[in-house]
DNA sequence: TCTGGGGTCCTAGGACCC
DNA sequence: TCTGGGGTCCTAGGACCC
C-alpha cells in the first residue's frame, strides 16, 4: 500500500497466439488457437479474433474446433515464447531491480525501488514508455496496470486489455473495487465464488460489508482474512524478485487410457526420468517423491514417499514412484500419470544409499561413468520407442509412425522449417507422410503453401526467427558498461542474414514434390489446417 | 471428441516428541 | 494416575493461477 501508483503489472496480450501471428504473416487478423492438438488437448491461448467465437483458455480443443472450425490450430512453441519473454523481462529490468515474473508473459515491477517513478505522472509515463519499447522490440502489444498495490495493479492491467494502460489513483481503491464481481479478486476462483454466492455475496462491496469474521467463518482463517483485506483495498505484499522453486514435476495425459499394468509401470519410469532430468537441470535434489494418477473417470489421487535424504538419482526416484504405484488401483484405466519431487535442496547432492551402492560397485575396478547420463538411463527402461520423442505431443502420438519403418522425422504443426530452395517457412499440417509448409517469415508478406514428403532431404526443422528485424538490440537504450546487451540464454538465433533481409521468398517453380497446393489440402489429420 | 501441464498455498489428521 | 499441550513432520486432497 503506497501513496503513489508505482507498482506496475505487465501482461502481454493473448501472448502465445500473438507471438504466432507475429511470426506468421498469413495468420494476422485471423482466429488463432494455441494448445494441445491431441484428442484430449485444451486451449492455452486464443487470439482476440478467436475469442469472438467464444473460444477461451482451458477450453477443450474439441469444443474450440466446433466453435471456430476455420481458426488456425497450433501447438505451443515454448522456445519462441521464452525468447520473447526474455526480451520483455530485460526491458522490465531497466525500470527496476525489483521485478517479479509470474509467468512467461506476466510480471510485477516496483518502479519506486528502481527510481523510475515517484508519482502519478512519472508512473504513467514509465508505463507508456514500457509499452512502446515492448512493441518496438518484440512487435507485440502489452497491457499495463499501475497502482499502489499488487492486487490493484493486476486488476488494472486486466481492465486495460488489450493494448492499454490503466492507472488506479491511490485513495480511490475502495470505490473502484466496490461494484466489481468477487471473482475479480485474485484467489477467488469457481469454488470460492460459488461459496460466496450461496452466502449472498456477489460484489466486492458485499465482502467488505460482511466483515472479516464472517469471511473467516465461511472460507477459513487464512483465505477468509486475505480475501477481506483485499476487498477493503488492503494489500501490502512487496514485489519480490527471487523466489525459490519448491517442486519439480512432469505429467502426461494419454491419448487413450492405459489398461496394461506393465505399460503403466514403464510410463511411470519414463516420467520419473524426465522429472529427474528437470530436477538436475535446475540444480536441485529432492526428498519427497510424489506419484499422481488420474483414472478413467477423472478421479485423481496422489501418493507420496519421503526419503531419508534428498536425491537426484533417477533410479531412486523411479523405485519410489514404482513402490507408490503398487498401492494404486488402476483397474478401469489410467488417463494421466505424473511424477513430482518436492522438499528441494538447493544444491545437488547424491543420495547416500546410491552413493554407497556406487562405491560398492566401484570396488573391483573404478567405473567413473555410472549414472552421469540421464538420457542413457532413460533409454534403458523405456523400450524401443525411446528413439524420437521430441518436445511435442502426448506419448501415444508416435504411433502415427509406420510400424517397422525407420524413425520418421516429425514436423509439429506450427514449427519453423527451412527448405533448401524455398527458404524459411512453417509447418501448416502433416500426415500421411507429407508435410505442408507455408513459406513466409515474420518480416515477409503472407506466403504460399507447398507440400513435401516427410523425408525430403531439402526440408529441415529450424529455430524460430526474431519477430522484429534486429530485435536483439533495444532502441534508444544506453548500453550498460560491461553488460551483455542481449538477454543471455535462449536468445534468438542469428537470423540467416542473407535471406531474411530479402523481400518475401517467391517460389519460382510451380512444382514441389510430391504435390503443390495453394488450397491447403495437406491430406493430414487436419491439424493446423483451416482456411488461412 | 470433456476436462493440459506446471506450479503455489492451505487444511486437516495422525505420528511423534518434549 | 479422569482426558495435557504444543510443535513439527508426513501424507492426501483441494483451490487457485497462468
Amino acid at each position: 500500500m503506497r501513496s503513489a501508483p508505482t507498482i506496475l503489472h505487465l501482461d502481454m496480450d493473448a501472448f502465445f497466439a500473438a507471438a504466432e501471428q507475429a511470426a506468421k504473416p498469413s495468420l494476422r487478423g485471423k482466429p488463432v488457437v494455441v494448445g494441445g492438438l491431441g484428442p484430449r488437448g485444451v486451449v492455452s491461448t486464443a487470439s482476440y479474433e478467436a475469442r469472438r467465437f467464444g473460444v477461451h483458455s482451458a477450453m477443450p480443443m474439441a469444443q474450440a474446433r466446433r466453435l471456430a472450425p476455420n481458426a488456425a490450430y497450433l501447438v505451443p512453441r515454448f522456445a519462441l515464447y521464452r525468447a520473447i519473454s526474455e526480451q520483455v523481462m530485460e526491458l522490465l529490468g531497466r525500470l527496476s531491480p525489483l521485478v517479479e515474473p509470474l509467468s512467461l508473459d506476466e510480471a510485477f515491477v516496483d518502479l519506486e525501488a528502481g527510481g523510475s517513478a515517484h508519482d502519478t505522472a512519472s508512473a504513467r509515463e514509465a508505463g507508456e514508455r514500457l509499452r512502446r519499447d515492448i512493441r518496438a522490440v518484440t512487435g507485440l502489444t502489452a497491457s499495463v496496470g499501475l497502482a499502489g498495490s499488487k492486487m490493484l495493479a493486476k486488476i488494472g492491467s486486466e481492465q486495460a486489455k488489450p493494448d492499454g494502460l490503466v492507472l488506479m489513483e491511490p485513495g480511490t481503491e475502495r470505490e473502484l473495487l466496490a461494484p466489481m464481481s468477487v471473482r475479480t479478486l485474485p484467489g477467488v476462483g469457481p469454488a470460492t465464488g460459488e461459496h460466496l454466492r450461496r452466502a449472498g455475496m456477489t460484489t466486492i462491496a458485499d465482502l467488505a460489508e460482511a466483515g472479516e469474521d464472517e469471511l473467516v467463518r465461511l472460507l477459513g482463517k487464512s483465505h477468509g482474512a486475505s480475501i477481506f483485506r483485499m476487498a477493503v483495498g488492503h494489500d501490502d505484499r512487496p514485489v519480490v524478485s527471487e523466489r525459490e522453486a519448491k517442486s519439480v514435476s512432469v505429467e502426461d495425459t494419454f491419448d487413450v487410457d492405459l489398461h496394461d499394468r506393465v505399460r503403466v509401470r514403464t510410463e511411470v519410469n519414463r516420467i520419473a526420468d524426465r522429472c529427474v532430468e528437470r530436477l538436475r537441470a535446475s540444480g536441485h535434489s529432492g526428498r519427497t517423491v510424489v506419484l499422481k494418477v488420474r483414472r478413467y473417470d477423472f478421479s485423481t489421487l496422489t501418493r507420496s514417499e519421503t526419503l531419508r535424504g534428498p536425491t537426484d538419482d533417477p533410479g531412486v526416484v523411479r523405485e519410489a514412484a514404482g513402490r507408490l504405484l503398487e498401492a494404486v488401483d488402476t483397474t478401469g484405466g489410467v488417463r494421466l500419470l505424473g511424477v513430482g519431487v518436492t522438499g528441494l535442496a538447493d544444491y545437488t547432492q547424491e543420495d547416500l544409499f546410491a552413493q554407497a551402492a556406487e562405491a560398492q560397485a566401484a570396488l573391483p575396478e573404478p567405473e567413473p561413468e555410472s549414472e552421469s547420463d540421464p538420457v542413457g538411463a532413460m533409454a534403458a527402461g523405456s523400450g524401443p520407442s525411446a528413439d524420437s520423442r521430441p518436445p511435442a505431443p502426448g506419448p501415444e502420438s508416435v504411433a502415427e509412425a509406420v510400424e517397422g519403418a525407420p524413425a520418421e522425422r516429425r514436423f509439429p504443426s506450427g514449427h519453423d522449417v527451412r527448405h533448401a530452395e524455398y527458404g524459411p517457412g512453417w509447418v501448416q499440417g502433416s500426415g500421411l507422410r507429407r508435410v505442408t509448409v507455408r513459406f513466409e517469415e515474420p518480416t515477409s508478406e503472407p506466403g504460399r503453401v507447398r507440400t513435401f514428403w516427410v523425408d525430403d532431404p531439402d526440408l529441415e526443422l529450424s529455430d524460430p526467427l526474431p519477430l522484429v528485424p534486429g530485435a536483439d538490440v533495444v532502441p534508444g537504450a544506453d548500453p550498460v558498461p560491461g553488460a551483455d546487451p542481449v538477454p543471455g540464454p535462449g536468445r534468438f538465433p542469428a537470423p540467416g542474414t542473407d535471406q531474411s533481409s530479402l523481400p518475401a521468398t517467391r517460389p519460382k517453380s510451380r512444382f514441389a514434390s510430391p504435390s503443390d497446393s495453394d488450397a491447403d489440402r495437406s491430406g493430414g489429420s487436419g491439424s493446423g489446417s483451416g482456411r488461412l
